[in-house]
DNA sequence: GCCCAGGGAATCG
DNA sequence: CGATTCCATGGG
C-alpha cells in the first residue's frame, strides 16, 4: 500500500481492495453508489469518497490527517489479502470465490456503530437496513460535512423506543435504545469485549435484548475485528451445507470470518 | 414448539 | 397483478 496527495485528491495504491466489492457487501450499509466507479458514504463520524481508475483509488472528501488517521486503519491496510487469499486458495469454492471478488476487505468499523447496525439488519434486508440506518443517523446523529454521524449511545441511551418510530425499525427499535443504555452506562463495555476471550465475549454480547448468536458473531467480526467469528446468515449456511458438510478446514479458522465474507458474496451474487 | 412483531424486497402463481 | 415468503430475536 502507498499513496500520495495531488491538490484535493489523494492517490492510493492498496492490494486486493475494489470499493464496489468492499462497501456493498453487507458488511457496511452507509455507502453508496455516486458515480460510474465511484462509492461515497460515512463511516462513523467522517464522509469519504473512493473512485476506482485501474490500478488506482482516487480518494478524495477528506483530508490527509483522517486518511492516514482514520481511513487507513478502516481499511484494514496494514493486512496482507494476497497471503490470506493464497492460504483460501488451498480450498476450491474458497479459490473460486476469492476468483470471482478478490476485491473484498474486511472493515475495520466502529464496534458501537457495527453492534447497533447489526441488531437492525436481523430478520432484514439490505435495502431497508440501509433506510433504517439512514433516518437513523438524519434523525440522531450530529451533522458533519457530507451528511450525519452516527448517532452516539449516550444519544440515544436518552430516548425511549417510541421515539425512534420514525426511522420505521419496527420491533427492533426496543432493542436499539436497550443496547444504547447497555453501552452508555458501561453495563456493557464494547472495548473489554473485544479483547475478551472469544466465548466470552459472545457471552457478554448476548445479554443485550435484540442480540442472538448471529448479532453477536457480526459484531465481533465487523466492530472488533475478530477474525476468528463466523457469522451464519442463510447464505452462509446454503454454503456450508452444499460444500462444508463437515466444516472449513482448521487452517482457516483463525481468520475464517474473512473467508466467510468471500463466500457469502461468491453465493449471493454469483451462485443459485 | 408455534406464532407474532413491521416492512420492503424477492419470488411465485 | 396480488399473494406469499424471506429474514433473527424475544416474548407470549
Amino acid at each position: 500500500m502507498d499513496y500520495c496527495t495531488k491538490n484535493s485528491a489523494i492517490i492510493m495504491n492498496l492490494d486486493c481492495f475494489e470499493p464496489a466489492q468492499t462497501l456493498d457487501c453487507g458488511q457496511a450499509f452507509r455507502f453508496e453508489q455516486t458515480g460510474e466507479n465511484k462509492f461515497s458514504g460515512i463511516a462513523k463520524n467522517h464522509f469519504i469518497s473512493f473512485e476506482k481508475h485501474g490500478d488506482e483509488i482516487i480518494v478524495t472528501d477528506t483530508d490527509t490527517e483522517t486518511f492516514e488517521g482514520f481511513f487507513l486503519n478502516y481499511l484494514d491496510a496494514k493486512t496482507d489479502y494476497k497471503a490470506l487469499q493464497k492460504l483460501y486458495s488451498s480450498d476450491p469454492t474458497l479459490k473460486s470465490a476469492v476468483e470471482y471478488a478478490d476485491g473484498i476487505r474486511l472493515l475495520r468499523q466502529d464496534k458501537w456503530e457495527a453492534l447497533c447496525s447489526f441488531i437492525i439488519s436481523q430478520n432484514n434486508n439490505i435495502p431497508r437496513i440501509k433506510g433504517i440506518i439512514n433516518r437513523l443517523c438524519e434523525g440522531f446523529g450530529e451533522k458533519i460535512e457530507g451528511g450525519y454521524a452516527f448517532p452516539s449511545p449516550n444519544t440515544l441511551a436518552s430516548l425511549d423506543a417510541e421515539d425512534l418510530a420514525p426511522i420505521r425499525s419496527g420491533f427492533r427499535a426496543g432493542y436499539i435504545i436497550d443496547a444504547a443504555k447497555k453501552v452508555a452506562s458501561g453495563e456493557i463495555d464494547l472495548d473489554a469485549v473485544a479483547v475478551m476471550n472469544i466465548s466470552d465475549a459472545r457471552k457478554e454480547l448476548l445479554k443485550i435484548r435484540g442480540v442472538g448468536p448471529k448479532v453477536a458473531e457480526c459484531a465481533l467480526l465487523y466492530g472488533m475485528y475478530r477474525t476468528e467469528a463466523f457469522p451464519v446468515d442463510v447464505w452462509i449456511k446454503r454454503v456450508m451445507e452444499q460444500f462444508y458438510p463437515d466444516g472449513l478446514a482448521k487452517e482457516f479458522a483463525p481468520t475464517a470470518g474473512i473467508a466467510q465474507q468471500y463466500l457469502f458474496h461468491y453465493m449471493r451474487t454469483k451462485l443459485t
